[in-house]
RNA sequence: GUGGGUGUAGCUCAAUUGGUUAGAGCACUGGGUUGUGGUCCCAGAGGUUGCCGGUUCAAGCCCGGUCACUCACCCCA
């Protein structure tokens, strides 16, 4: 053993030296050596890694997964949300138009390509639009308004990974189109909080309004007016944002920055009476459902398409300046005119599935909480041939009785086989040996007391039914 | 896109001032006689020290580049 690391060794290294001339007498001394991995090495295999800000979802993290996707399914429906899926795929115009060029999503971050025919496409960094799209296209405004979507699944965006961010990640979200309604906007709300309160975060509420475009640029000329007059109090970040995008200055987490920040003006005495109105009845009604929230002026969002309410959920424990937000949405009253259809309202939200998992996780492991879901119970183990030929059908008529059993019958030894069950912490195993088979019986060993009992196999499911009976009460 | 930190086994980490064949724990596989898990004992497998190049008689360690991860900014979920 030892001196076949030494030849290894030297083989790598004479390959690495020689790589190009070296091809054939390489590959006779990788088979010499008998070695793999020299040989992989000799052959030029490679190995491939995951791209850049893409993960994959391990089966160790099913259970959240599963979580998550299944109290979206269930408040969704609950609130009479109807499930759209719409194409990670589309043509990237449809972006570009209703996010708004100029915005970092569009502009930076964007997967586009040209498609074989030449068709410019691009993947979905966000599903509002295309739920927009959705209804235009199939003429929704014909069914009674408003019309409410609930979807889940991948995004793209092309930017740097880091804490929370990464460039494949997956959103949760509800649409409404064809209301406008204050009661609407509360609701979302409402659905959006007790999202994460079924899966036990506790979030806040932020939410603003920032009006009409009017509003907004009637504001923005003020806000820019007040921060040039105190511009050398500014940090540098801001004395760029003051040009590039002045709304974001209100943002800022520097100190300096704060005082001139308290007192700037507030958008919120921008609005037209209309919007003024339409907001203090979102938040009448939030009042009223008794959902906590916190009004902040400064809360403006990314999207282009945003009018009036803007809320977001944000995880309230926790490091600060970390990705603290879960989720955000608000209404969009000018966006299915931009793709294309009649003069709409809409409003939503959307709330990112990986970051609402690392609370979870992060929740689970700080109370030293194992997620069980409903996890296979009962381990079955066979010993002999004959035994386990019959544990098949065994095993078959479980599963369609709705038992679930967890099993390796490519293990012979019995030993093996209450190693694995032992792992995979079961309650109880099932053993059949020999003896069993020709008795018809099968032995429930309770794998915590190592009590065993010899039942007749026809009544095996109902021995299970009352054992697993017993551990939900 | 900008800046900081880090790359050694599947995971967590060792390896004296550069010096023989890079170690340990956990996990994994097999065994401790013939049909029984958790503890214990024994054995095994698993590494081009991220990658490329340079300095040197000699590099996991020093230098340059590159890639990846990570944190912050930008932005957002």
């Amino acid at each position: 053993m030892k001196k076949n690391k030494i030849n290894k060794k030297k083989i790598v290294k004479q390959l690495k030296k020689n790589k190009i001339i070296l091809k054939e007498p390489a590959e006779k001394v990788a088979s010499e050596s008998g070695d793999e991995s020299v040989a992989k090495l000799a052959k030029g295999v490679k190995t491939f890694s995951l791209l850049r800000g893409m993960r994959d979802i391990l089966p160790k993290e099913e259970l959240y997964w599963k979580k998550v996707y299944r109290t979206a399914e269930e408040i969704s429906t609950a609130y009479n949300f109807g499930y759209l899926e719409t194409p990670i795929l589309e043509d990237a115009g449809l972006f570009i138009r209703s996010l708004g060029r100029g915005t970092d999503v569009v502009d930076k971050e964007m997967y586009t390509f040209e498609d074989r025919d030449g068709t410019k496409v691009g993947m979905r960094p966000e599903a509002t639009v295309s739920a927009a799209r959705s209804y235009v296209n199939h003429g929704m405004h014909t069914v009674p308004q408003p019309v409410k979507f609930w979807y889940y699944g991948p995004m793209f965006r092309h930017d740097k990974p880091q804490a929370g961010r990464y460039r494949e990640f997956h959103q949760f979200g509800c649409e409404t189109f064809g209301g406008h309604e204050a009661v609407l906007d509360a609701e979302l709300i409402v659905v959006g909080y007790n999202f994460f309160r079924d899966l036990g975060i506790n979030v806040g509420v932020h939410i603003n309004s920032i009006g009409t475009t009017e509003d907004r640029q009637r504001y923005v000329v003020e806000l820019v007016g007040y921060l040039r007059s105190k511009r050398s109090y500014l940090c540098e970040d801001c004395k760029k944002r003051l040009v590039k995008n002045p709304l974001r200055v209100l943002d800022c987490k520097e100190e300096q920055c704060q005082p001139i920040l308290d007192e700037a003006p507030q958008i919120i005495d921008w609005l037209s009476d209309q919007s003024r109105a339409y907001f203090m009845k979102v938040l009448e009604y939030l009042d009223e459902l008794d959902i906590p929230y916190v009004l902040k002026p400064t809360l403006v969002r990314g999207l282009d398409y945003y009018t009036d309410t803007v809320f977001e959920f944000y995880k309230e424990e926790g490091e600060e300046g970390a990705q603290s937000a879960l989720g955000g949405g608000g209404r969009y009253d000018l966006l299915v005119e931009q793709v294309g259809g009649l003069p709409t309202p809409g409003c939503g939200f959307a709330i990112g599935v990986e970051r609402t998992i690392s609370v979870m996780r992060k929740q689970t492991e700080e109370k030293g909480l194992i997620m069980d879901d409903g996890r296979t119970k009962i381990f079955f183990a066979q010993l002999g041939e004959q035994a386990r030929r019959k544990s098949l059908l065994l095993i078959e008529n479980l599963r369609r009785e709705g038992i679930k059993v967890y099993h390796n019958l490519g293990k012979a030894s019995l030993k093996g086989q209450m190693e694995l069950a032992d792992k995979n912490k079961v309650l109880y195993t099932l053993i059949l040996g020999q003896k069993e088979v020709q008795d018809g019986t099968i032995i429930i060993r309770d794998m915590e007391s190592g009590i065993q009992e010899i039942v007749d196999q026809k009544k095996l499911k109902q021995q299970l039914d009352k054992k697993l009976l017993n551990l939900t009460k």
